[in-house]
DNA sequence: CTATCCATTCGGTATTGCCGAACATCGTTC
DNA sequence: GAACGATGTTCGGCAATACCGAATGGATAG
């Protein structure tokens, strides 16, 4: 939270600016007030006030009467509707994503591989009741995540090696990979099988199963994974589930004009 | 989209910043260069840069080199997906809505009544080739939209006069409403039904159904709306569709502990 | 009624965001 | 190959302005 600032030129104001959006979006769902706010940042309450006047302006926030209390604004909806339409990838892979959901009754997520790590950029819920949060635009684990691991198996060992180092590989449940090694036999089953799984290695009840995408020099370039509640699931599924997981992906990669290990792997 | 500025005080450096976040957003898919955003909006790029580095900093933005090309940038797909995800609307109707659009294979999404115009929150699309955008956090028109009209029968008469003024019933097809009597006739229409239309009043070949939805004074918080494109819809099968969108929008209103029209209407 | 919280307004100050010039680098063109 | 125009980048200096703190008015609680 603390900002440990880059050696090149910012706008402080504008940074300042930004944390007061991320406190509120993360604050309770029926606001922050001014007061609250100015003491979580340190900060006076006339420039805070200032601050998200402007913010209001353009949306971003919304001041809810009386109080007023602030909360997220539309505009922030709107904003990473328009980011999401505009990536290629997320313009292709929600129609497949839908008809993956209507067939498997999952969550499908597709994921841009940034450097590694994969960030979901577009959702699709299955049917019915049970509801979990996936969310969109983070950065996620990629050890314990099954599109991770999809986009981990694309990587030479040395760039594994380096992925694993940068997150640590911190557990997450009593299943997470931790080690190395262990993230290497894994890695090495999904290269076997083509497809990746998370068997409640992120979080406690919620198993995924993930596969790669791929763009015309053969890179890499994302993964979608299906996910849902674990009891749900019998060993015997996995595989077929696997396949089917596979398959959708590699409509994705050829609607991109992309296409898998060209010359075959390594 | 000139600053018209509010008498009350500001942050222009913050302002100037979301101006640039806006101009990325909308700018060309393969990105905009520094030199290209400091001509537009004719500042020094000294001063642009430092912005884009901020904001590339937060992520809202992300620089694609070489060049470096600036894109919007993940976070706002993030900020944008957990600012729907803590209203408590889109989180009740998002199930909902995947079961409506899994029967009737049309895109369905929800709004939040915003003084009479529909600010739509969430989506789920159909299955289908046929995409089309489906824009979510954006104040839409009320008279073109079945979302719209939903709200806007809900609405006192006087209401309605006031919000029909603020749009101005701008024409967007040849079947657009533009004159507050049609406008009031429709509605009476809406009244009796229980449900509304548009018929390629936004949109040439688009039809959507909507229905309001409530809280637990009665009041119109909100709507959903179906879309698809209109050849795929006889006649006979609006007032079954018409039904049905009814009946879920009455499920999200019952998940809302809400009620319609306590007393009757008026 | 007093006390305490709150949001908001308003000057004054110095912080800092802005500009413009200068430099480095690339690609084109002549 | 040299000269040009475009770019992105750095840096010093000035003035705009973003910040603070005190003061006000209102609301709620004790």
């Amino acid at each position: 939270m603390s900002k440990t600032f880059t050696s090149s030129t910012q706008v402080g104001s504008v940074a300042r600016a930004l944390e007061l959006v991320e406190i509120i979006v993360h604050g309770p769902s029926d606001g922050l007030s001014l007061a609250e706010i100015a003491r979580t940042t340190e900060r006076s309450k006339s420039a805070v006030l200032a601050t998200l006047r402007t913010l209001a302006d353009f949306g971003y926030i919304r001041s809810l009467e009386p109080g007023p209390k602030y909360l997220p604004g539309m505009m922030l909806v709107r904003l990473g509707d328009l980011t999401a339409a505009k990536d290629p990838l997320s313009a292709i892979a929600r129609p497949i994503l839908t008809e993956l959901s209507e067939k498997t009754g999952l969550t499908i997520r597709v994921a841009r591989n940034a450097g590694g790590f994969p960030v979901f950029i577009e959702r699709v819920d299955g049917p019915g009741v049970v509801r979990f949060h996936t969310p969109l635009g983070a950065r996620e684990l990629p050890h314990v995540s099954s599109a991770g691991k999809a986009i981990l198996a694309e990587l030479s060992d040395e760039e594994i090696r380096a992925v694993a180092k940068e997150c640590g590989l911190v557990p997450r449940t009593k299943k997470t990979i931790t080690t190395l090694s262990e993230l290497q036999v894994e890695i090495e089953k999904v290269r076997r099988d083509g497809f990746a799984t998370d068997d409640e290695e992120d979080v406690q009840g919620i198993f995924c199963i993930g596969a790669a995408i791929f763009d015309h020099f053969g890179k890499c370039i994302g993964a979608i994974s299906a996910t849902g509640v674990h009891r749900d699931l019998s060993m015997t599924q996995v595989n077929k589930l696997g396949k089917l997981v596979i398959k959708y992906a590699d409509q994705i990669t050829k609607q991109l004009h992309g296409r898998k290990h060209p010359g075959g792997r390594k």
